[in-house]
DNA sequence: CTCCTTGCCTGACTAAAGTCAGAGAAGTGG
DNA sequence: CCACTTCTCTGACTTTAGTCAGGCAAGGAG
């Protein structure tokens, strides 16, 4: 596995890579033409901080690339009008046709690494690029525990609500709902977990426990940037073994038929569909799955199944 | 398709590319870390005019190089035996030492890629990178006519006959079998094509011209190394276009029951089976195809299908 | 207002990467 | 032996990339 990664990462280094050294960059160098690009990516300009956060310049660094590229009529910075100490560099029609020019070369190495091939390759090599930018950004996701009030969790939140007050036939009032305020997902009561892709929030969930009763999972959510990363699968399995590592046996949701991809992901997982088992009045499907003893706890050992070692890992 | 192609360079050059800087070298310089992996690929040192090739590196630049390695006592130079102006760099024990730490650290970080994900995805990723590795190298493939008495194409032909020697039950003696010379497979009697993936020749294949009977293919053979790229399929569709630009209507060839994977490749390119239509002694099944005519050329134009037009070219 | 922070800038530096010209030894064809 | 090429090396450069310290203006908290 490790030696088909290093393979390609050779390989692809060796043909992608041309792209980001030389070939962008005309007579200019990498450094500007990635910040002429940078500018003309937004519709009006850039702040300089967004810059240096963007392309991880030094500050003395990225200004003196900005002077240069002023000099050469491309860019202008202005104080930005909000914040005195603040600029806001944007490309002249100059730097606007120099960037396309830039894009023109990119889009054209990029039709090059296709172009040798039949249609039907053409067509796989693309696909399998497209699994793999994929796959290589949901390794980028990280779940961590995040207090239901912090940011990230608050904008989870939101956007769940957000997102099933459009999906509900009727709309979905949090008042209506049954409880589960900011206080319930926080420990010793329950967990909030959130998904994050860089510093973007991309999913959460949480637990509420109920003692000996089963655990019941919350506000499940994935952002659509983030669909089809495996991300809900993630924060489920993440949560199931939270909810073990408490001693719970058992965890339990409620959700609406409209939420269909959710469904099939909790089915697919091995969650079974039970009678109602409360009066959420927006819920019209409850499921149950059992969980395996907390491998780490004090779990009944006749439970316990073999379970194969699952790699290097 | 060519957005996906960013994309996918955009992702990858990000994750990737952090590899080639400077994770890799220690608190050497990328280019010393890349000649001392260099020199340990094989297993008796490198040639310094081979390390210049594979690295292509400055010849001024790599001595330098190679001095400050050398100051380090990770490598010796000395002249080689064979041509007193070459010179052998080698690794010391001290060299291979710090060269498996560096090989270390890039499985560490190919790793790294892999371990967020869990396993069902790690899978999906690692095979997708090998779809994309291998594509890019079928991309790097290019087919070109040779003379037959060109090394390139010599070594396919010897290669051709080692390999149905050693396949067929009882070997296979070129004088025996029907006379394909080199002369024939030259124009204007034929003609050959050799694909070369960088400086190797990795296929080849003829065809011999029968003035109105139809076109025959020769000896066409594609590299153990480069099977599964689709080189085959290109070398015959290749030799197809240019048999129906010499006004040739059908193509047609003999082979063996041995040679599964080329009569598998035959009837997918749409080649049926046909009755003997020569007396080749090593020869068990014979095949055919109707070729469109020359677009470029005089065919009839009743023949001629619509086709889609496929894409920007 | 003062004090502190933030954002951007300049100047002074270093290291890496790479280029170019030419020297000199070794091999090659005539 | 001569003229030529090949291979490697040295010395003298340039450009790019990047770091660090400090300065100055704007904004914000008290």
């Amino acid at each position: 596995m490790i030696d088909q990664v290093r393979r390609f990462n050779r390989r692809v280094t060796q043909r992608v890579g041309a792209l980001d050294d030389h070939f962008l960059a005309r007579d200019r160098s990498l450094g500007e033409s990635r910040v002429l690009w940078e500018i003309g990516l937004g519709a009006d300009g850039c702040d300089v901080r967004r810059l240096r956060a963007a392309l991880d310049l030094d500050s003395g660094y990225l200004s003196r690339l900005l002077r240069s590229l002023e000099a050469d009529g491309l860019v202008t910075v202005e104080p930005s009008a909000a914040d005195g100490r603040v600029r806001t560099a944007r490309l002249t029609p100059a730097g606007a046709a120099e960037r396309s020019e830039i894009d023109r070369r990119a889009d054209d190495h990029a039709w090059s690494l296709l172009a040798p091939l039949p249609e039907g390759q053409r067509q796989r090599l693309v696909d399998a690029m497209g699994q793999v930018e994929r796959l290589l950004t949901a390794a980028l996701v990280e779940i961590a525990p995040a207090d239901p009030a912090d940011p990230a969790a608050e904008h989870c939140l939101q956007a769940y609500y957000a997102e099933i007050d459009r999906r509900f036939a009727g709309g979905f009032d949090p008042a209506r709902s049954r409880r589960a305020g900011l206080d319930d997902m926080r420990p010793p009561h329950g967990v909030y977990l959130v998904a994050r892709l860089g510093d973007e929030a991309v999913g959460g969930g949480g637990l509420l426990f109920h003692g000996d009763e089963p655990t019941e999972l919350k506000r499940l959510w994935v952002s659509p940037s983030a669909r089809g990363l495996g991300v809900g699968r993630r924060l489920l399995a993440e949560l199931e073994a939270r909810a073990a590592a408490t001693g719970s046996r058992t965890i339990r949701l409620d959700t609406n038929h409209t939420l269909t991809e959710a469904i099939a992901m909790y089915r697919s997982a091995g969650y079974r569909e039970v009678d109602r088992f409360n009066d959420e009045r927006y819920a019209d499907h409850w499921f149950e799955k059992d969980l395996a003893p907390d491998p780490s706890g004090a779990g009944e050992p006749g439970v316990r199944g073999d379970r194969p070692s699952s790699g290097p890992g």
